[in-house]
Parts: structure tokens; C-alpha cells; sequence
DNA sequence: GAAAATTTTTACCATTTGGTAAATCCACGA
DNA sequence: TCGTGGATTTACCAAATGGTAAAAATTTTC
């Protein structure tokens, strides 16, 4: 019994689980939680579809594995902004980090969109209980360095929303951004340019 | 033959037609093209399945029915953005008009977006045929701004890009927003003026 | 190296789903 | 009012899909 047990899982366990976690994550991100199926993922995987079976309890279940894992690692950009150096530089440095996320892990960003696109059926739990909270404090930290009159007066909320939007969006939009960009030789280098540029403005003291 | 055929269409043909695009309008947009089914779209119109199926050619046919002729609503936002007037006050005017959109339409734009993130598998000709031409234009009348010395330089590409990721986030991600601005009375308003002084900045000459 | 436990495959199954054929219903103009 | 063509329903079907049982193969343990 791979899944629920207790016991810790062999070495077979862990490199199936995690082969089938990433296979899930190409499918899932590319065709959405009822346009992958599992014949799609244990073929990407390598296995067949009773050995995916023996290692998730269902399609429903590999899913929210993958969620809850990748969770983590999404909002650990946010994480790193500190209270400490300077505000701008702080809140530039993590757009930054999230474009990078974007480019480095758009699966992983297609499948959060898809999710929450869909009203977060699967994910409710998780953006209340890890979203919801470091949301807060983030909001929180901005909103005192808007009293220390470090940061013109605005929305904390908005701009973090601003920020998830436009980072994204290179991600989640790749083929209406790679469309529209054709001649562009690095779409990237000139999202971060820009993307500086703007919050930057937005962010200074007039 | 109420379809492809090229007679005119009745009064009970264009009824139908109308409340099964709406009907899958709704499923459509709440569950993906491969999460709708035309049991549930039957159901919504208030018809039977083999019904909907007398109106149109299949599920194939409703969707891009429905991007079709959504295709123009969309793009008309961006459409009355003309050389006339202030830079900065048509560029914010847009912004407003495209955030209204996304409030009133939001169906609409998750509908786009859903289809965006999976590859645009479906509406790959409509983008290259409206929207490119329209996105080009736009972008070279930005251009023509920039070099009158009545905006400062900016890729009007990304500017067009975070216009639209910044908009459309709060209906594509209507659930995660509301999750976070519990408490908040009217969330429009208040990303209505943070986009506005957001971009009305980042617009401004030095 | 045999027994025990784990992993993988083979052969299925029930349900869902997009779609069809044909019979039936019904609105409307002559 | 009656016939006719458009509109609707009933009864299906084939393929896809999530999932299972049990045998077979493989690895691990003693």
C-alpha cells in the first residue's frame, strides 16, 4: 500500500511518484483537470494506467497532490520579500523573481490558473490555509511602509494583485504573447524592462 | 437545415440559437472546453441534447460559434482607442473599459482565457485574423505617441500586455480576488482607481 | 535460495459522452 | 382545415474513460 501508509516508501515509490507527478503536470497544465486523462499521463510516465492506479488513489487525487506540492514552491517569492532594505527594491526584486517563476515554471503556472479559473474546485483548502495567511502579513508589511511614508499611498492588496497579473500573464497568455511578439528575439528580457519600469514609476515618491 | 444552410433563419431559430449559445456560454466558461458536456448545456438551454445538436454541428461548432462571435465585443474596448484627444486619457480610458468589461462580461473572459491557456486549439485564426492586425495598429499608434513626445518610451507591446493581464485578472481570477478582499464592499471601485493611478504614473512624462 | 512482500500487467467493467436514426409533433400558409 | 416542412423527442450506439480484480513478475527479506 504505497499511498496512505505509514510506512516509509522505497525507492521504487519515490521515483514513480514523482515520475507521475511531473507526467500529471504536463498533462494537467496543457489540457486542464477533465481534459487530461489517465491514459494520457501513464503513457507521458512511462506506466501503465493500473500502475498509476496502485500509486494515487484516482486522477482526483493526483491532482490535488500536485497542488498542494507545488504550492510551496509557487508563493515562495512572496516569502522572500522582507521588511528589511529598502521598499521598492524589496517589492521590484519580487516581480522580478515572479516573471523568472513564470518563464522557469509555466506548467506550473498554467495549472494554478486553470484551477482557480474554475473556481479552485480542488485547491479551496490549500488558498485558505497558505495563500490566505502570507497574503495578510505581505499586505500588512506594505501597508507600514506606507505609514513610514516609504511607499506613496496605495492599495497593498491591488498591487500584489498587479504584480500576480502581469507576471503571469507571460505564462498563462504564452500563445497569445508569443502571437503577437513574433520578431521579438527575447520576450522575456523586455517583460522584466518593462515590467521594472512600470512598477517602479508606480512605486516612487512623488 | 437551420445551420450551414443559406436560407434566412426563423424567429424560432434564432431564439434557439441564441439560448444555447448563452447556455454554453455559462457551462463553457465554468468548466472548460473538455469539462463541459452538451447534457449540461442541454440542460441550462432548457432543450434536449439531440436538439442542440439540430442548431449546431457539435460541441466543436458551439465553441467556436461562441469565440466567433465574442471575438468583436472583446476587441471593441481596444477598437475605440483613437489618434484624437489626450494620450494618457485615452490610453486610461481604455483601462476603465476594458476593467468594466471584465466585470460585466466576466463569463466572456474566462471563456477566452480558458481557451488562451490551453493553446488557443480552436481560436488560433480568429486571433491571427482580428486580433494580430488590431494589436499592431494599436501598437503603432502608441508608437506614434512615444516619438510626438507625449508619452515617455515604453514598449507599447507590454504595456498592452499588463493592460490586459491587470483588467482581466479580476474576472479570470474572480475567486482567488474575492477569497482575498473578503471585507471589501466594492472591489471594482477600488481596482478602478489603483489601476488608474497606477498607469496614469507610469504614463506621465518625467 | 525460498518465502514474503511489493510492483506490474492482463483482462475486464460500468459509466459517461458525443453523436445518430427515425418517429413524432407542431406551426403556419394555402 | 389540411398538408407540409421545420422542430422535437425517443431510443439508441460506439468510443472513451476512470477504475478494479486477480494473476504474474519482480524485488526484498530472512
Amino acid at each position: 500500500m504505497p499511498d496512505g501508509s505509514t510506512k516509509k516508501p522505497s525507492r521504487i515509490q519515490r521515483r514513480n511518484r514523482r515520475v507521475i507527478l511531473d507526467a500529471a503536470l504536463d498533462v494537467f497544465s496543457r489540457h486542464g483537470y477533465r481534459g487530461a486523462t489517465l491514459d494520457q499521463i501513464a503513457a507521458e510516465a512511462g506506466l501503465s494506467k493500473p500502475n498509476i492506479l496502485y500509486y494515487f488513489d484516482g486522477k482526483e487525487d493526483i491532482h490535488v497532490t500536485l497542488l498542494s506540492q507545488l504550492m510551496d514552491t509557487w508563493l515562495d517569492p512572496l516569502v522572500e520579500m522582507k521588511p528589511d532594505g529598502d521598499p521598492v527594491e524589496e517589492i521590484l526584486a519580487y516581480v522580478r523573481r515572479k516573471l523568472d517563476m513564470a518563464r522557469e515554471l509555466p506548467r506550473e503556472s498554467r495549472l494554478f490558473a486553470g484551477e482557480i479559473l474554475q473556481g479552485a474546485p480542488r485547491m479551496r483548502p490549500e488558498l485558505e490555509g497558505h495563500l490566505k495567511p502570507l497574503f495578510d502579513e505581505k499586505c500588512a508589511l506594505i501597508a507600514t511602509w506606507i505609514e513610514q511614508g516609504r511607499l506613496p499611498p496605495l492599495d497593498p492588496r491591488h498591487l500584489i494583485f498587479s504584480i500576480w497579473a502581469t507576471t503571469q500573464h507571460y505564462a498563462d497568455f504564452e500563445t497569445q504573447v508569443s502571437l503577437l511578439m513574433d520578431g521579438e528575439s527575447d520576450t522575456h528580457a523586455s517583460a522584466a524592462r518593462h515590467l521594472e519600469t512600470m512598477f517602479r514609476k508606480f512605486l516612487s515618491m512623488p
